[in-house]
DNA sequence: TTAGATGCAAAAGATTTGCATTATG
DNA sequence: CATAATGCAAATCTTTTGCATCTAA
């Protein structure tokens, strides 16, 4: 809570009902605007969808939540982590979980293959989960 | 030529001129429907944007085209490769380039370590190009 | 008080759908 | 000739923008 708060007055930014709802409701699982929209439709909670894009778009800049992109060309949306992780995708049902990997080597090889000056990466995988197997 | 032809007649489907037209145009390089329909224009050939995503949606089944999705929510289309290759995109001006990388490893502590059935992956680096640099 | 934040309406942009028409096999 | 493919218009869906109003600091 007070993380929060400090990162977006550090800035000149505010605290305001809707963050503080919002920033309640993210979670480590990737969500979309649409679920976090639901999610506090459910609890009585009136914030336009507007707002919870603008509210990410600010949490993403401070390093508050990271976004990631599926193919089903929705953004989604978690809280973001000490630990850099990955994702696995369900191919039938969407499920998302979280997976951890140790990609070094890879990175370095990519590093050193590549012209680029290479400073992030994202890495996912696709499947079916226990349910859809 | 011969062999999208085949690929099409095979699954009782035809082949026409904007699907040739179309075919021509891909690249191992991946690109945006919007760019494809404009290098068609250039050629003076009219092909109708519904009829390249159609085109782009079918050939991605019969495994022709490989289809991706960056950042910036549009969908981009190469040639489908005999060999599984990486994206390495520049934050800054977009472009794409293609690595070669040897992630078996990676793939095989991935599907050790989840639950789900693992059936395929994307890996896709982020950094600045050599002009951007 | 005063700049930042919100909500509503509307715009924007990519992709999809419906349907009448055309053209391939 | 039967059916798949095309083009056009319009719909969808996510995300963004403009602007008047509200509110935290």
């Amino acid at each position: 809570m007070i993380l929060i708060k400090e990162k977006l007055s550090s800035q000149g930014y505010r605290m305001t009902k809707p963050r503080q709802a919002i920033f309640a409701n993210l979670d480590h699982e990737p969500q979309s605007v649409a679920e976090i929209s639901d999610r506090l439709k459910k609890q009585k909670i009136k914030i336009d969808k507007v707002t919870i894009y603008r509210t990410l778009t600010q949490f993403v800049k401070l390093g508050i939540v990271e976004e990631t992109q599926f193919k089903d060309k929705i953004s989604v949306y978690e809280l973001a982590d000490q630990e850099h992780h990955h994702h696995v995708i369900c191919d039938n049902c969407g499920k998302i979980e979280d997976i951890c990997l140790d990609e070094k080597i890879l990175v370095a090889a990519a590093k050193k293959n590549s012209s680029f000056k290479i400073k992030s990466h994202h890495l996912e995988f696709f499947g079916l989960c226990k349910k859809c197997c």
